[in-house]
DNA sequence: ACCTGAACACCGTTCAAGT
DNA sequence: ACCTGAACACCGTTCAAGT
């Protein structure tokens, strides 16, 4: 009898993309391969590609998976506060899995999660009244900007060594000043690059610009319809 | 004599990062490696390492290069008109170059050319008044916004065999209308996510945001300062 | 100073077997 | 149906030589 045999558990598609996911986390984008996930998982590399069709499905799965963990703010929020919350849900959750990011910005594939995640936002703008046309470009705008911060963010946050983020500050220090008069007044840092009062900044001017769109449900005054 | 040779022109820094670049258009990052890149300049892998530390530092180089092609809008613009034609400049650029996308977007790294982006930026605002840190902010946000779109366009523009851009739409039209009514009602489609318009609006969103932010010099009315 | 050649420790994936 | 083992065609990079 196989008494000492932890009950190897049966690979399933389910344990696969459980454990990337987890070998995502601890060692990144680059430490994901698979020898490495056949390793963890006690098999042959070779046994993934009865549950996987090949790495880039993996990808597909996992990044899938890391979507649904972005929670949904409350359906019954005003579509400003719906929108913001769901750009900083978003983010909060890619810094979470950082190495999520650079592929979830890269593959133009769309899961389930990810529809999900568009509806709450359709929701939130129709409900407001806004056009259809305007609630796609007005969610558009918000999680590409999320979305962009967050992928300019994360390398920038844990950079590796030899590219310490004060090494970008290095940069703007030694710079000739006649050559470059309003950086060296601004000195930008690199730091604030990536705040989050920099993220909250740029979401209201973004959320500001999409309120100038008309929007609104008809209530009982038509004032200004025209001058 | 070496009658037949045709100059072999001797490596330097400059021939390497010029081909990589030219690799880089013509086969995409992947196409980007140091066997490949030492077969088109006839040389080994290996006599590259002598003009570049490793392959991060030739994608830094090569990356400063494509920095460096983003043409500088004129520097007498106004302010609205300089963000937007920078930002738009920055779009054009990547897209003639979309291999270099993903990697700047990735790599904390700040070359000169970047530097010399940004001080074009920073002027503008500061010469229309804005104060320093919201000249630093406004710059962010655009450059932000402008990089994210183009890292979410470009995988979405030449998508590879199998992830045709029309395979997005087929997610969207098998959707259970029940459990995703705004979404079907809106019909998002991939095409109009990564369009020149939809570009155009975000940014206007943007800069109608900044423009809320103080600024202009005195002029002689100080008119509707208060109520 | 500049380039070469062989080697090392990796990749994803195919293909023919095993049970 | 599910897993294995060997092999193929790649990577970046180290190290010892060549000229």
């Amino acid at each position: 009898m196989s008494r000492s045999a932890p009950t190897k558990p049966r690979l399933s598609r389910e344990a696969v993309l459980d454990e990337a996911m987890a070998v995502l986390d601890e060692r990144g984008l680059d430490g994901l391969t698979m020898r490495n996930l056949g390793d963890r998982l006690q098999v042959v590399p070779m046994a993934l590609y009865r549950h996987v069709r090949n790495k880039d499905d993996l990808l597909d799965g996992v990044l899938d998976r890391a979507v649904s963990l972005v929670p949904l703010p409350a359906p019954d929020l005003d579509w400003r506060d719906g929108l913001a919350a769901l750009a900083r849900s978003v983010r909060a959750t890619m810094l979470e899995h950082p190495a999520v990011v650079a592929p979830v910005v890269q593959r133009p594939s769309l899961g389930p999660s990810a529809i999900a995640l568009g509806e709450y936002g359709f929701s939130v703008m129709r409900g407001a009244g806004f056009s259809d046309t305007d609630s796609e470009r007005g969610l558009n705008v918000v999680l590409t900007y999320t979305l962009g911060f967050v992928a300019l963010e994360v390398p920038r946050h844990h950079a590796g060594p030899g590219t310490d983020i004060a090494d970008l500050d290095v940069a703007y220090d030694g710079l000739p000043i006649e050559l470059y008069p309003h950086t060296a007044a601004v000195r930008p840092s690199a730091a604030g690059f990536v705040s989050e009062e920099q993220f909250d900044f740029g979401l209201e001017c973004i959320l500001d610009g999409i309120g100038q769109l008309p929007h609104g449900r008809r209530r009982r005054a038509r004032a200004t319809k025209r001058a």
